[in-house]
Parts: C-alpha cells; sequence; structure tokens
RNA sequence: UGCCUCAUUGUGUAACGGUAGCACAAUUGCCUCUGGAGCAAUUUGUCAAGGUUCGAAUCCUUGUGAGGCAACCA
C-alpha cells in the first residue's frame, strides 16, 4: 500500500501531443535539456478527478522526461483561500502517488512580482487606470470594434509609480484603481487590449495578512511564477488558450528585465500549453457546485463518498492505482471528449480484483433450511481469501442447518436459464456442500423459507459421482453470521442523463434518497473489518469499510463499485 | 458577427503522406466452486465537398458542427 516512489508513465503506447510537444523541445536543444513542470491550484477547495487528470499529466510529464514537477498554491486571491485546503492538497496528491520537487506559494513572490510590475512601469508599460469597472467594459469594445485608451493610459511614470504605490498601502477603495499592462487596444484578442495585471482587493490574504491591499492578476502572477521557478512545461486547461499570448508577453517582459532563470548557461523560458479537461457522464466537477453541496450540508463534506473529489473516492474505496490507471487510459488531446464512467469503475474493479479480500455477504436475506442437517452440527467449508492471490490464504466458514441466502438466488417457478434455488434442483452451497430444495413456505405472497436436503456423500461441495452442478450460491449462516451496515450511494449527481443539468439546479437532483444504508449479513470475519480495506462480497460488488462513520459495534460498509451488473439495489 | 481551438466506431484514444489499431461498452461462445474473474470471437469509424499526390485520417481551400474568449476569478 505504501508509495514510496511517485509514480510514472508506464505506457509507452499513448504519445499525446503534450509528450511530443515535450520531445521535440529537447530535441531541439530548448533550454538546459531538463524538463520542469507544476501543478498550481489555488487553495479554495478540494481537488477532484478532473483534478486528477491534471496531476497525472503534470507529474507524468516530469517522471517521462526524468524531469521535476513543483506543486504551487497559485493563491493570488485572497477572498476565498485557506491553510486547510493547502494541506488537503498535499494530501490528496501524496495520496494519489505523487511527490513534488519543489513546494510553493505563489504569495512569496509578491515582493518580486511588485518590483516586476514597477519596472513595467518605468518602461512605459503599465498604467495605473481609474476607469469604473463599467466604464472599463465600454472602453475594451466589442471583440469586432477596436477598443478607446483609458484617459490615463499615457500618465507619466512617475505618476504612475505613486498612484500604484498608495493602491498598495491602501488608499484607495477596491475598484477605483488598477494596473493595468499597455499592449494593444485593438488586438482581436481581448487579453490583450490593456489587460489588469493588478486589483484592489482589502480582504486579508491567509498568509500576508493585511500586508497587501493590491493583488495580482492570474495572467500576470503565473507567467512570472513559471519563469522564476525554472518552470519549462507548463501545461493546463483549454480555457487558457487565448491567455497564452498574454502569457507569451510577460514572458517577453522578463526577458527584457533579465530575471529569466539560467541553468547550465542556457536561459529557461517557460511555454504553455492546454488541453481539454475531463468530462465524466453523470458526473459534475465544478468547485464552485461542489462548494455548494458542502456549504448547503446536502453533503456530509468534501470527501463524501458521493463526491467526485480525489477525498471522496478515496473514502469510496477508489483506490490511486485505479485512478492513475484511468488517467493513463483516457490520455490526453485537445478534443473536449465525454468520458464513459464505465472506463473508471472498471478500472477500479480490475485494481480491487487483484487485492480486495473475498467474504460472503447476503444484502437482501430469505431464510434457507437444511432439514437433514441436525441443529448444533456443523459443516466445514474452507474458502480462498482470495483466488487471485493465493498467498491470502484460506478461512474456515461453519455451515450451520439454518442459512441465510440472496433473495434473488430463489425462484418458486424457474426462468429457463435459471440454475440456483428452485425446488428440485441441485445447487452448491459454496464450499459447504450440495443441497437440493424440497419445498418452501410462504406468509402470504411472500416466501419466507425455503426448506431442502443436503448430499453428505459431497464432501466440501464436491459430488461423489462427480456430476456437474450448475449453480453455486453464497451463504452465510443464521447464527454465526454478523450484521453489518452497508451503505450503498448513487453515483454522485445520479442525474438521468449524462451531463444534463440544464438550470444549474443539479444539487437538487441529490437527495437523501441517493444514499440508502442497508443492514446486510456478513462472515464472522467482517465483524473486525480494517477501515480503509477492501473486501468483494461475493457476487456483489467491492465494499469499503468506511474509515470515518463506523458504527461503535461493527464497521460500516461503502460500496465501492458493484460486480458487472450482478446486483440491483433494491 | 471578430479572434482562437477542435472533429477518427456507442465512448475515449492511436496511426509524423503508405494495411485505420488499442481500450472501455455491446453481442456471442468457451471455461469456472464467485452467472464474478479469465479465455476466444464478432459488430460498428476518418464531419462534408473540392484540390495536391502514385497514394490523404494526415497537406491545402471552402463549408458544416462543437467549444473557448468579451471578471479588477483561476
Amino acid at each position: 500500500m505504501e508509495e514510496n516512489t511517485t509514480a510514472t508513465v508506464e505506457s509507452d503506447t499513448s504519445r499525446h501531443f503534450l509528450r511530443q510537444w515535450i520531445e521535440d523541445d529537447l530535441a531541439a536543444g530548448k533550454n538546459d535539456g531538463t524538463v520542469v513542470t507544476r501543478f498550481p491550484p489555488e487553495p479554495n477547495g478540494w481537488i477532484h478527478i478532473g483534478h486528477a487528470k491534471a496531476v497525472c499529466v503534470d507529474f507524468g510529464m516530469a517522471a517521462l522526461f526524468n524531469g521535476r514537477c513543483h506543486l504551487r498554491m497559485d493563491d493570488t486571491n485572497p477572498s476565498k483561500e485557506s491553510d486547510d485546503f493547502v494541506e488537503e492538497l498535499k494530501k490528496d496528491i501524496t495520496w494519489l502517488g505523487f511527490q513534488w520537487d519543489e513546494f510553493s506559494f505563489a504569495c512569496d513572490r509578491f515582493d518580486e512580482m511588485w518590483d516586476i510590475a514597477e519596472e513595467l512601469i518605468r518602461r512605459g508599460q503599465a498604467y495605473v487606470c481609474e476607469l469604473s469597472q463599467e466604464d472599463w467594459k465600454a472602453y475594451r469594445g466589442i471583440p469586432t470594434e477596436p477598443g478607446r485608451f483609458s484617459p490615463t493610459r499615457d500618465r507619466s511614470a512617475e505618476e504612475n509609480l505613486t498612484l500604484f504605490r498608495q493602491m498598495r498601502e491602501g488608499v484607495f477603495a477596491e475598484g477605483t484603481h488598477c494596473l493595468r499592462a499597455k499592449i494593444d487596444m485593438s488586438s482581436p484578442n481581448i487579453h490583450f487590449r490593456d489587460p489588469v495585471i493588478y486589483r484592489i482587493v482589502n480582504a486579508p490574504h491567509y498568509h500576508t495578512g493585511t500586508q497587501w491591499h493590491c493583488y495580482p492578476m492570474y495572467d500576470f502572477a503565473h507567467p512570472i511564477e513559471d519563469a522564476l521557478e525554472g518552470v519549462t512545461h507548463s501545461m493546463c486547461t483549454l480555457e487558457f488558450e487565448v491567455h497564452r499570448p498574454l502569457y507569451d508577453w510577460v514572458i517577453d517582459r522578463l526577458a527584457e528585465q533579465h530575471r529569466l532563470v539560467v541553468r547550465d548557461g542556457k536561459t529557461i523560458r517557460p511555454q504553455q500549453r492546454e488541453f481539454a479537461r475531463l468530462n465524466l457522464s453523470y458526473t459534475v466537477m465544478s468547485k464552485r457546485l461542489l462548494r455548494q453541496l458542502v456549504e448547503e450540508g446536502r453533503v456530509e463534506g468534501w470527501d463524501d463518498p458521493r463526491m467526485p473529489t480525489v477525498a471522496g473516492m478515496r473514502r469510496r474505496g477508489y483506490t490511486p492505482e485505479a485512478i492513475r490507471e484511468f488517467c493513463e487510459r483516457i490520455g490526453v488531446s485537445k478534443y473536449e471528449s465525454q468520458t464513459d464512467l464505465a472506463l473508471l469503475e472498471w478500472c477500479v474493479r480490475n485494481d480491487l480484483n487483484r487485492r480486495a479480500t473475498r467474504r460472503m455477504a447476503v444484502l437482501n436475506p430469505i431464510k434457507l433450511v437444511i432439514d437433514n442437517l441436525p441443529e448444533g452440527v456443523e459443516l466445514n467449508a474452507e474458502l480462498p481469501n482470495n483466488p487471485e492471490n493465493p498467498e491470502a490464504g484460506t478461512r474456515i466458514l461453519k455451515c450451520t442447518r439454518e442459512l441465510w441466502i440472496e433473495r434473488d438466488d430463489f425462484m418458486e417457478i424457474p426462468a429457463k436459464k435459471f440454475f440456483r434455488v428452485s425446488v428440485g434442483n441441485e445447487v452448491r452451497l459454496r464450499g459447504a456442500c450440495l443441497f437440493t430444495c424440497t419445498h418452501f413456505v410462504k406468509d402470504g405472497d411472500t416466501v419466507i423459507e425455503i426448506h431442502g436436503t443436503y448430499d453428505p456423500e459431497a464432501k466440501g461441495g464436491n459430488p461423489a459421482d462427480g456430476r456437474k452442478i450448475k449453480g453455486t450460491l453464497h451463504w452465510v449462516s443464521v447464527t454465526k453470521a454478523y450484521a453489518v451496515d452497508v451503505r450503498l450511494y448513487d453515483r454522485l449527481f445520479s442525474l438521468e442523463k449524462p451531463m444534463e443539468c440544464p438550470s444549474g439546479n443539479f444539487v437538487d437532483a441529490l437527495t437523501p434518497d441517493s444514499v440508502k444504508t442497508i443492514r446486510a449479513w456478513v462472515e464472522p470475519a467482517l465483524a473486525t473489518a480494517v477501515p480503509g480495506e477492501h473486501y468483494q462480497f461475493e457476487r456483489v460488488g467491492y465494499f469499503t469499510a468506511d474509515s470515518v462513520a463506523s458504527r461503535p459495534d461493527a464497521p460500516v460498509f461503502n460500496r465501492t463499485v458493484t460486480l458487472k451488473d450482478s446486483f440491483k439495489t433494491a
């Protein structure tokens, strides 16, 4: 279970465009031949499966080229950030199996960013603007028409510096002043029309407190952070594509100011490329909406097993290996695709199949009585703990006169290819014996008890004459079984149709019904299940003992995934 | 409408001008003391129209469709 090394991209099959890009750069002798990437979340929420993809890309590309990857808190907007999120971010990324080579806070570079901005002013490349936001909107123009110059665009550097410093000291109210880069008011790219690079925010910053009253914008801060850290390849999602010229503009200014990192005599010039974010069917990944669920108390928290957060998936029982495998399989492209949730679940099953401990459990019980097995007599059943892994050993279960079996395993009138319990049909009670149903007892329309006899000659369920038994049943002893609570979660936001949430009111789709807790009968061994451990309830699905909300007398299990449509929730 | 980007089977992703392949899903068969797993097989695809070329998913042109940008968010 322990992860000592950073996970690598093992597959040699996928040559996506980012990999190609880096290979070409390396071949062209750019930079110093070292690949440095970064994962730059804003600490304002917990990361979800979509971020996990980005983490795998950023760390994976660095690992593939024996490079380095930095983890950086992009905390340039103080209003929603906190250290709690920083800690969770680190925890989740570590859990996913990655180790960063450097950790940084963008806010630790505020001083340097400030110097860069002042130098911009001195060079006539930035100015303080006093237009209101509404006015600015009008001045900026629309994409089809050029914008107009701000009235203060050509103010002197000295005047600008004075005002800029006053912005920092809190002399002005929010929205009254901002620093803009002086670029091109008629550019077809709106981001070039003198973009704002510093704005006044009077909220205290979680690290720098009230030291600053204005903060750099993402478009200004991000390339600086990359450059000063010596990042060579900066990968982000598609929506930043139109920001790239501005990213390059800032890098050019840094070059003019001789601030680019030099390694091995080579100037490191970061570049940005964009890839499509992950969209997963039935799943909504929007920090804003996830936050709403948490704040409105619709879920237990960011780590609720219904949440698509990394923490939620961890608690639900997904493994980091499965998530990494998934990220590897979905590939990287610029096509805005929608990945089928079935692939994620397959990855989880595939991984859990190798490691999960097998246990018998009955979720929807009906009583089965072996009439020729006297009260107090027990049959031993020896079963492997994991057939996929013989080293997991075996355990011995006691089969008694009265058992619980799954209600679905009995049919009053058997259907055509039904090989389980029906009158006259011989089945195997897994590991224990062969059983033939003779009759059943009804209470009204409901069958409440199944009766039959076992074959004493067929020890452990192996018929003496070698006759074929088509059905094998799972069972637990009525007297020895243990009752546990099992939580069956719907997928988060289990919408009728994938990704359809017209008005954004999808949170309403998450009703209390989306989690059902049922009482299940399990083998005695599960009474001491280890929280966080994975179990396959045979023929039902994968379950994980919950480490958070355990009952005092027994563990609570979360359903991780079902086996292939073998079990439909009641 | 201005600029930018994208389009390969149901889904996702390969094929750097030379046989359209892989995985998930689906279907079928085999096997099994998990109707799971495993094994085997099958079905379905280059958005459209032109052009360049011996040869185009790939290059060019036009069109169509989808997405992004017009926060003092990231």
